[in-house]
DNA sequence: TATGAATGAGCCTTCATTCAT
DNA sequence: GATGAATGAAGGCTCATTCAT
């Protein structure tokens, strides 16, 4: 029943989205998606919650913690990336959507915040296997950097039906990876003395 | 004028902003609005327009196209989220919005567009003083990629209010310039055979 | 539930009628006449369709086609201004509207159209019926002169709150038929050499 | 000054007409038409005054008290027509705007009623010569009906832009004045016994 | 005097949301 | 339990009308 309603967000946008078509559209009366989903803004955050779930479900099955970190971060960006293309209409405009209206930055920020919470494990795991470490905060930040530039990357994707997700991936990999494993190996670039 | 609609466009989001609100933030009647600036989207559009101007010129202004590939990027970046925090909640969350709002989804792609050239510019640029080269697709890729993670360390630095912009640019440097430089010197990344 | 629109469209005329006051005249809510007839413009034009069905109907209904043409003018005219003298505020008001309005032109224009033409049809076969003919220009602008003098009537009566339909009905007929009649017998006039 | 308002409301309609327009195509600033001519209701009664204070004078210049009946309501009818003719997007349309907005029936009444009054006063006189004399609200009836037959073909005129306003004159002519005719004579026609 | 600039008021239209059946 | 019917509230936009210069 959600379907109706991702279909719809996707297509129309959160409001232009009419909660008519919703109805229509899941063959239902609309005092029935009240009485089922509530407001139509608690609506569109169960659509949301059930897009990242399934979303951080394909990562993380594809992910294993056990394996290196190179090859997790490929999995997952491959994962996530195929994840995208096969809901191209589906996830990215609902997330494109989430990022604009403020009642549902929380949401998201709270789902981002999980994924930059992995990466940035991932990247500390590493570091800590090669006996260093980093500021917390610098971690995170480097962390949400990746995470923007998949998202980045993830609405390129979006927006070009024909591109391939695995190529895609593999470009996102290249950016991340070099730059992480010389972050990993302590090569840190400072600004100039001015 | 524009100040008092980036502001309540900022605050509310572009749907829920009422032309109302707008109107007396600005201390003026509501017919002023339309007499001067039009149409609540052509508003928005000002609104996004001036504010991508005076980005992009804060930028082009302190990355001299003379410099150095590295010094530039450095500059530009140091610039951008100068800009950014100057202007927290005006620019960063009107380009929130307009990623949004498909009506403007034109307009953002246009500056973003802009700024994905310059940067494969620069990319290409260096490229080519080593005597190397990449395909336009990739380097297109990559440059996006790169503007991504920059815009969503821009949301973030929205969202911390005491974060410290030169800091955040530096560690965008970080990720940025030590990923580019090792694809810079022909390192690669390839997917392992499965 | 038109019953209220014509009445408001009837008092303040198309413009100046707003759709707050015919929704509280029919005693239901704003939403509900947009749901039932659409648009302002939609809404119009149902009653004015309304009306001038009724109304041919009601004339159509007098004047059978087997009458000889004097009675049947006489049949028809009598139900005309028994119609106006009805519903003097809905119809002839109306009627007065739609001529001004330009978006309603047409409808009207083809309302009259038919009005014409049952007149014409009548003169022309009363005149066959003598033998004689004239051209189909004449007999147009003939018919739209009569047509014409009982708008005006009708105008008229709807002014007289006190007057009588029937007396109207007669004068109306002494003015068409006596110079009908004229012209059936190929009595006309000519302008004089000058 | 008034021809600039007079174009624009019958280019427009009186609602559509905006005094800007009115305003810009007099070629002077919206106070001083309000100075010289006070509210958009003002202004459009003005313009109907002036049209049909026109329209009455060059009747009366043609039709001359002293000539026989027939001669006059030739005369007035050629006038008449050939005013409209040579005002046809001028008059004719103001007048229809006037007929449809309430606050204007009044003054368009009273041209009207002065016209009613002296073809009421030729038929009259006429009918005295012949030593009969008819009730004044019939005599004042038929007048209307005759008013109103040839303002039907003012309108007809109007919209047919290749007509020859004389040889309407002349039709017009021959409906009234061999109905006319009749009545003068004492011929009458009575409703049927039922 | 003449005007640029400003506004109060209001209208059409649309939805998210809820009773009464 | 399910729905058709109904509405309160608000929003974008326009325009006749008037100050302050």
């Amino acid at each position: 029943m959600l379907d109706a309603a991702v279909k719809v967000f996707s297509r129309r946008g959160f409001h232009a989205a009419s909660m008519d078509e919703i109805a229509e559209d899941a063959g239902i009366s609309k005092p029935m998606v009240y009485a089922y989903l509530g407001t139509k803004e608690e609506l569109f955050v169960a659509c949301l919650h059930r897009e990242g779930t399934r979303m951080m479900q394909a990562i993380a099955g594809a992910a294993a913690p056990d394996l290196p970190a190179d090859e997790r971060l490929w999995r997952g960006l491959r994962a996530f990336f195929g994840f995208v293309g096969a809901h191209r209409d589906g996830w990215a405009v609902l997330y494109r959507q989430a990022r604009g209206e403020q009642p549902f930055a929380g949401e998201l920020a709270t789902m981002r915040a999980r994924l930059v919470e992995v990466v940035a494990g991932m990247l500390d795991h590493a570091l800590r296997a090669e006996g260093r470490e980093i500021a917390a905060i610098d971690l995170e930040v480097v962390a949400y950097a990746l995470v923007g530039a998949t998202e980045s990357l993830a609405d390129w994707l979006a927006d070009h039906p024909d591109a391939d997700p695995e190529k895609t991936a593999t470009r996102m990999m290249n950016v991340a990876w070099l730059g992480a494993a010389q972050l990993l190996h302590g090569v840190t670039w400072r600004p100039p003395a001015d």
